[in-house]
Formats: structure tokens, sequence, C-alpha cells
DNA sequence: TGATTTTCCGAAAACGTTTTCGGTTAAACA
DNA sequence: TGTTTAACCGAAAACGTTTTCGGAAAATCA
């Protein structure tokens, strides 16, 4: 069991002292000389010294961690931002620390509490879907911890917040039908308490007024985040003898539900109903027929939240308050496909 | 910017030592009057102590951290399993630590330094594709790290290794496909040099051996992970006039490819064709047909990992080397569908 | 040559804990 | 009453760094 070789022993070795050998490792000394610095540094080598990160957060009271916090780990949205976070911080010398908080508040905010203790250097943070009291997070913002928030994400916290355009990609997804082709579209949202819910709901009416498409209340249906339940949702309504002309859902398993509702009724898509998704995910290429929706891009949604922590890290806690908005992509499949087909659009 | 309350403020506070503070807050300790214990104990409520846990790591040399490291974060088996293994480490006041290594054997090396830096207690292991170095870890092995590997493992790292029983399961599924009347099955691999791609060839030769069915190496073909990659393997099988009685793709991406592939040929399945997946995954009840796949269960595969882990630190490092099997669950679904139905396996 | 500045080094404190061990006081014993 | 034992407390060292600051020696200046 060799032992860790630390400073000390370096300082032994070359009888000089420990904050010699420390200084001469870090670099943004000066007042030590040329020699005896490449002369620590090469005992370092030689010894195999590898610095104990844990005393020099003790020290320096940071941590040069930083801790991410999101509600699941299932779905491949989540760890697909994490992985390109993580790419990119690690470039900066830091390390992530995931946490999932499993959508459950009391678990979110002992996660909140153990990396604070942690004494990470920053926090981003996706809320869990039951997330209302935003005090703690506020808190902890107050005493100069840089947060950003990203995707779920609530409004009165006092942070950068990195969310996708909700509003006018639903906007977009929804012209899409229109210009297809499709009238009397149904919107399947997500449960309405979302932030984002409502973004699209805004998006969809404003695509409707738009084209001065009639539109009631009744063509907004709630429904929840999975395949059943988008399935569960598309029986109800014909089971009501009501025929979409076509159907937005707000997420891309809900979409798939409809479709497996539709397919096992024996209606045709894209040809009588179409179907729109949301959140592009692995299975719109799977599902027959392949499932249009709109892509979120990790990648840019990753490097904004980096950008703006570092920001604030660096400005120490001086951070840009407010939304930052990201854009993505439709990609246009079977699903809705009457005509030709208009431009992608980006 | 209010500072966190600290041992010694508690102790200026009570007028007593912090030795006395520490060992009040510490069971442990039973030389301390059980009064003093609780004036400690309410004033640490009231002055909303926490302990600093990075003073604590330093001071002890442990973390009460786990460190885990795996090969990717994309597909939905790794993130399920670490979410398991993080649930149940956290009842028992460990904290994990997740980094992947991107399927990079020099990254993989950086995160094993980098945790073994910050006084992991433990490390769970998953494999990078290009990992053949194996003597780090056996090094930091024989320092006393309680490691243990799992899904991909190397049978030379002196360590308990938790993996999927693939010769038994690859077996039955095989056998699933040959009770079903299906003849001159191919199995499309894995790429060859991973482990449970030859566990898996032998168990699907084994079965065909039970049932005395011709074979010839020709029915093995190496494929990739990926749907294009199955997709592929399926086209040139075709091209060559090669019509399979069935398929046994050793992933359910792969034979999802499969899959396209014969029905943009116009092959009924399972009618004409049997297709059998392996590592079920959400998308196996998305294709259609739905893909007969063997389940491998992330709860059991996690609990494994943690209960051989944590007997390794109690004991120190006194682990059972040797490889633990975990068994699944055989899902038939309609891709392999043609009598009945033999009863489900598990 | 003497005074002043520069260069370089090292002692020591600090970060927040845990843990050992000697010491004081009170209780138990004879 | 004197002695031994038990109960409790606190000083201090330790974990491995970083950083401040005083001071010695060397270099520069007049």
């Amino acid at each position: 069991m060799e032992k860790h070789v630390t400073i000390k022993d370096i300082a032994k070795e070359l009888n000089t002292s420990v904050s010699t050998v420390s200084k001469a490792l870090n670099e943004k000394y000066f007042d030590i000389n040329p020699e005896t610095r490449q002369r620590v540094l090469k005992a370092a080598r030689e010894m195999g010294y590898r610095p104990n990160p844990i005393a020099r957060k003790l020290q320096q009271g940071r941590s040069y961690n930083i801790g991410v916090i999101v509600p699941e780990f299932l779905d491949t949205f989540f760890p697909e931002v994490i992985f390109n976070i993580q790419k990119r911080l690690i470039k900066e010398g830091y390390q992530v620390v995931v946490m999932s908080s499993d959508e459950s508040f009391e678990t979110e905010l002992e996660n909140l509490k153990t990396l604070e203790d942690n004494m990470v250097d920053g926090l981003i943070i996706s809320l869990t879907r039951e997330t209302k009291n935003i005090d703690y997070i506020n808190k902890i913002i107050d005493r100069g911890m840089p947060v950003v928030l990203f995707n779920r994400v609530n409004p009165s916290i006092r942070s950068p917040k990195v969310i996708f355009d909700d509003f006018k990609w639903s906007h977009f997804a929804t012209e899409h039908l229109i210009l297809q082709g499709y009238r009397n579209i149904y919107h399947f949202s997500l449960p309405y308490h979302l932030a984002m819910s409502q973004k699209r709901i805004q998006g969809f009416k404003s695509a409707l007024k738009k084209y001065r498409i009639p539109f009631t209340e009744e063509h907004i249906i709630e429904t929840g985040i999975s395949i059943e339940e988008g399935q569960e949702a598309m029986k109800r309504l014909l089971d009501r003898d009501i025929v979409p002309g076509a159907v937005f859902a707000a997420g891309d398993k809900v979409a798939i539900g409809a479709i497996k509702e539709l397919k096992r009724r024996g209606y045709k898509i894209p040809d009588q109903i179409g179907v729109m998704g949301f959140t592009e995910s692995a299975l719109a290429e799977i599902i027959e027929p392949n499932l249009t929706s709109v892509n979120q891009p990790t990648d840019k949604i990753a490097d904004k939240i980096v950008e703006l922590l570092l920001d604030s890290i660096n400005d120490n806690g001086k951070a840009k308050i407010g939304e930052f908005l990201i854009g993505g992509t439709l990609n246009v499949r079977e699903s809705s496909r009457v005509m030709a087909s208009d431009p992608k659009r980006t």
C-alpha cells in the first residue's frame, strides 16, 4: 500500500520547504528561482506526485466541481445534454457531478444541499415536475453561488435560464401541418402546469390565428408524457366520435401513442390524419410511419449553459438573469407528408 | 454572504471546545455527558450547522463517494443501471460520481486517476470498447481500492464482475426460434472482440447443437451496434440471394435494422422470417412488428454490483474475484410468433 | 563604499474536521 | 478519610494544500 506522495515528501527530498514546492508547482508565483522551479518540477515528475484535490478544495474553498441536477435519467434528452456539458467543462478543468432528483422535490432539495456542502463552484439545474417552492434555490443564489437553469425552469428564480424556444417552434410545427393542408388540428399538451406546455399551447394558437383557422378550447387536450397517456387521449377522442384532421403532440411519446391507436382503428397516416411530435427522439425513425418532429439540439443547449455558467463564475455571481432561447430543427417525415413538402426549417 | 457555520462557531457559542462538539456530534464517542451532547445537538440544530464533507474527507482519507465509469451515456442501458446504483448507494450514505469515458481508453484512464485522487471509497466500472491494457486498474486494486466491474469486463482484472448470462440467454433465444419452427437461423453478432459477443455466439451454437441443426460459420455475421449496421448486414446477405429463415441479432438496434431492410424488400415477419433481438430496449415495442427480445434487468444488475462493492469496502479489499451471472427474461412478441407460443421463460 | 532595491526563500497560519491522550473532577471504594 | 476508579473535558496534532509576510542575501544604485 504505497502511500500517495505529497508536497511534503518533495520538500524533504529536495531539502527545501513546502511553500517553495507549492509555489514552484503553481505557475502564478514569480518569487521563485527558475532553477528551483525546474528542480521541483523534475522531482515531482519522478516521484509521481499528483496533487490532492481534496486538500486544495478545503484550502481554497472551491472544488473545481460543477453540480448537475436533473429530474430523470431514463429518457435520452437529459443524458445527451449532460454528456455534452461534461465534454465542454472537462476542457476547462472542471469535473461534473451528476445527481438525479427522480422527479421528487425532496431529493432535489437534498441534492442541492449535498452539492452545496461539497462546495461545487456552480450548479446546473433542471427542475422537478413538482418543484413549486423555489426559496432555497434563490437563497443559494443570493449567497453567491453561480446557477444556470435549463429546460424545466421557473421564471422567479434569479438566474440565467436556457430554454428551447417552445413558442416559436410550436408555431412552426403547427404551421407546417396547416401548410400541408391539414385542418381541424388537435393539440395534445404535456401537463399544463409545466411552463413549456403553456408556451407550446400559445405557439399552437398563434399559428392557427395567423391562418385564420377557427379554434375552440376543445382542440387542446391535456395528456401526460408517456406512450400510454398519448394512446389513452386518442382513444377518448375517437370514442366520442371526434376524428381530428391532424394531431400535434407536445412530445414524441404522446404522438406515438396517438399513432398506435389510430393505426389500431385503421386510420391512414398521413393521408387521413397527420401526426406531429416534439422533442426529437430515437423513436421517431422507428415508428411507422416515421414521425415528423421538432429536434432540440442538445449540443447547442449545453454550449449555452456552459457559457453562461463560466461567465457567472468569473464575474463571480453577477449573472445575466433572463431567458436564453435556443432554436431547433423541424424534421419532416412521413407522418405529416401529404404534398411534395415545404422546405425544411432551421 | 453569510458564512457557513462550523464546529468552531458552536464551540464558541457554548463556551466549550471543538473536540467536545465534534464528539457530541459523532455518536460513536461515549466519553461525553449526555446533557452536553444534547446542548450541542440543540445548538447545532438552531445554528443550522451542516458538517463540511471536504474537511471530513481530508481528515479521514475517505470520501463517502463511489465513482462510476461507463463507456457511454446515450443508450438507455447504462443510465438505467446508474440510476439504480445511485438509488441504492444513497441509502447507505454514499454519493455517486458518474463519469463517461466516451469509448476512449485515454479518458477512461484520466477518469480513473481523477476519481482515485478524489479518494473515492470504491469504483464501479464498465470498460471501454478499446480497453486492452488493464495494468492500471489492477494496480489500483492492488493498492486496496474496492472495484466492481460490470457488463463490459475483462477476465484478467482481479475484481468481482457482474455480467449478464449471455451464454444461457443466447441459448434460450435461439432455442425459442427453433421451437417456433424456424430453421436456417443467422446470428448477427456484435463486434467480435467484445467478450459478450463470444458468449452469445457460443449460446447460439449450443442451441443449434442441442437440436442437431446443421450449422456453418457462415451463419454468424459480425456487425456493429447501430441500426444502420444491422440494416447493412441484412442488405449484404440478401444481395447475395441468401434468405435466412430467421435472424437472431445480438442487439435490439441491429435487429431493428434487419427488420427495416426485410420490410423494405417485402418480406413478411414473422411468417416468412423470424427476428429476435437482445437487450430489451424501449424500441422493441415501437417497431412493427414488435420485437421479441431478451431483457436484462438493470435493477438486479445494480443490486448485485452494490452488494459486492459494499462487501469489498467492509472486508476492506478482500473481494470475491470472479463472475456473477445475472439472468433475464425472454419477451416474446410478434416478430417471432408463429405458433401459439411457448411459455415465457424467466 | 554604503544605502537601497530586488530576488528568492521559508515559517506559519489557515481551511474544518477527527482523534489521541493527559488531566481534572467527582464518584466509588476500603 | 484517604485511595482508587470512573466520567468527562479540552489541548493539540493531523490530513495536504495555498498564501501572506518577514527576512536574508544578492544585486543595483549613488
